[in-house]
Order: C-alpha cells, then sequence, then structure tokens
DNA sequence: AAGTGCCACAACCGCCCGGAT
DNA sequence: CATCCGGGCGGTTGTGGCACT
C-alpha cells in the first residue's frame, strides 16, 4: 500500500505557529469545529499541513489545557501510570486533567525520567515497556484504545457537518467535578466542553511563551464578543450556516477566518458533501 | 558582552489503526 | 479482500531561553 503524503510539502509553512495563524486556526475550529483536517488548513486560510493544525489545535490552543509546571501529585500520577502503563502517553495524559499527551511525554523526557531513572518500571520489568523496541507493540489493544477514549478527559471528538458538529471534552470519571473550572453545555446536536481557566494557572512560573499570552487574550477577546463563547454550540447543522450566515458569525470582519481579507466559507466542499441545492 | 552548553518545550515525522469504499 | 484515507500515537528533532564561564 502506498500511502499519499499528509500534505503538499510544497508551500506549507513549518515551524513555530505565529499569533495570526494561532488566531485563524482557532476562529476556524471554534467555529466550524474541524471536520476534515486535511481540508481544515484551505478552508482556514493557513499554509499548514492538516496534522500540523490538529496537533496546535490539540496540544495548545483547545480549550481546558492546563499550562505551567506540574504539581507533586501530578507527576506521582505520571510516574505510578508509566511504571503500570509504558509509554503510553496518551492514556497517561487522559488521567491528568488539562495535560496533553505532548506534555506529558516532554516532561516525562526532560525531569522525571533522570529523577525516576533509578527506579525500574513495571512495566519494563514485566515487559509492558518494549513499546520502544517494536512499533507493533506500541499500541493498546482495541479495547484499551476505547477505554481510553471513553476517559480521555479532553477528548475532542469532532464530525462532519453532517451529522452536526460535535466538539466535545468528555467528562473522566477521573476528573474532578469542579464545576467551577469547567462549563459544559450539551445540546441535541452539539456537544462543547470547555474550562476557561485564565485564573487557575497558578503555577505557571517557567517560560511564559508569547503564545501563552495572546491565547489568553484570544479567548478573553472572544468571551467578550460572545458572552457565551465556548459554550455556545458551533453549528447545529449545516442548514443554520446556510441560513443566515452574517446573523450568525460572532466576529467582525477582521477577525473572522480569513485569507487575504476575504472571508472563507468551506461551502464548496459542504455542497460537495451533500449534494445540496442551494 | 560574547560564547557555550544545557534544558524545556513546541513541532515534525513516520508508523499504525480503524473505517470507508 | 484489498486499498485508500483520516486521524492518533510515540519517537525524535529543532529552537529559544537561560545560566554559566
Amino acid at each position: 500500500m502506498v500511502r499519499t503524503p499528509c500534505c503538499d510539502k510544497t508551500g506549507l509553512r513549518k515551524g513555530t505557529w505565529t499569533p495570526e495563524e494561532d488566531r485563524k486556526l482557532m476562529a476556524y475550529v471554534t467555529r466550524y469545529g474541524c471536520w476534515n483536517w486535511r481540508q481544515l488548513p484551505k478552508f482556514a486560510g493557513l499554509a499548514r499541513c492538516g496534522k500540523s493544525c490538529r496537533l496546535r489545535w490539540m496540544n495548545y490552543l483547545r480549550p481546558n489545557i492546563k499550562r505551567g509546571s506540574y504539581s507533586k501529585e501530578e507527576e506521582e500520577t505520571i510516574v505510578r501510570l508509566h511504571d503500570s502503563l509504558g509509554n503510553r502517553w496518551s492514556a497517561i495524559a487522559a488521567q491528568l486533567p488539562g495535560r496533553t499527551d505532548n506534555e506529558v511525554k516532554n516532561h516525562w523526557h526532560t525531569t522525571l525520567k533522570k529523577r525516576f531513572k533509578h527506579k525500574p518500571s513495571a512495566a519494563a520489568k514485566d515487559g509492558k515497556d518494549n513499546s520502544s523496541q517494536d512499533p507493533k507493540l506500541r499500541r493498546g489493544t482495541s479495547r484499551e484504545k476505547e477505554e481510553t477514549k471513553l476517559n480521555d478527559v479532553d477528548h475532542l471528538l469532532i464530525s462532519s457537518p453532517n451529522p452536526p458538529l460535535i466538539l466535545e471534552s468528555s467528562l473522566s470519571s477521573q476528573q474532578p467535578a469542579s464545576g467551577d473550572q469547567n462549563s459544559s453545555i450539551t445540546t441535541d446536536n452539539t456537544v462543547v466542553s470547555s474550562k476557561l481557566d485564565s485564573g487557575s494557572d497558578d503555577n505557571s512560573t517557567t517560560t511564559n511563551t508569547n503564545t501563552d499570552i495572546h491565547t489568553d487574550t484570544l479567548l478573553e477577546a472572544y468571551e467578550a464578543e460572545s458572552s457565551n463563547f465556548w459554550t455556545e454550540p458551533f453549528l447545529s447543522d449545516i442548514n443554520y450556516m446556510w441560513s443566515d450566515v452574517s446573523s450568525v458569525v460572532p466576529y467582525e470582519a477582521d477577525q473572522f477566518p480569513l485569507l487575504d481579507g476575504e472571508i472563507l466559507y468551506p461551502f464548496d466542499f459542504y455542497d460537495q458533501l451533500q449534494g445540496l441545492d442551494l
């Protein structure tokens, strides 16, 4: 089987994301969801690979991301889970609300691995931690993956426009019931859940990148524009979007996901998808 | 002040899986 | 059943900031 490249390598940006790119991606995803990561950059006006967009969103831009240094409890959890699960970072991250697998992985490699190097993991001892040796054994079973999915605190699932877009942050049994930090709303068609934790990052004493700042600013700006920004259902269905675009667009012209000043609606794509008569 | 090394983290790469056709 | 495709995952690399000399 010959795999097609995930993106056309020519003309696509790589490297650090700019605030402008973040703004476009965030605006687009929060507005339309991510019905197709590969197609999304085109409609969002981003010269990026779809996988890059997905990674950026999942690891940085989406709601509920907890930034800053790790608490003692979090580190203990990571060590304990790594001991039993091995390098299954997504599964480990699923038990740490607000943390991404990438972040957990980085923290392990940069800090915890050295600190706990003298303690051979149980997973390694009983052969579970052979993930790095045999790629075929890296992944869990289907059952394990399903459980991981169900327990993923910040699992993001976004379906195609029809059925309606879903952006969910599923509720994990492990997730503390801290209603003051999390808000969620569920409708027939959409699920949007988020945490606006601008005040909860009490231990972010590490490097505060410019993107940290501008992400917060973005959230605040969008919140201000739409009093119920994160909890507002994205699009209940495609007709909703088409019926009166101007009435549902919460952005000013210069804030909408666009390219060179031209608003970019994925109409053509949706049209192809559904074969609708407009 | 300049050079160097280290560290933390963001991002990319390649592989794999599951669903669709 | 074979193939294609999108998405997810883990390993690895690149990069910027900081401390030290």
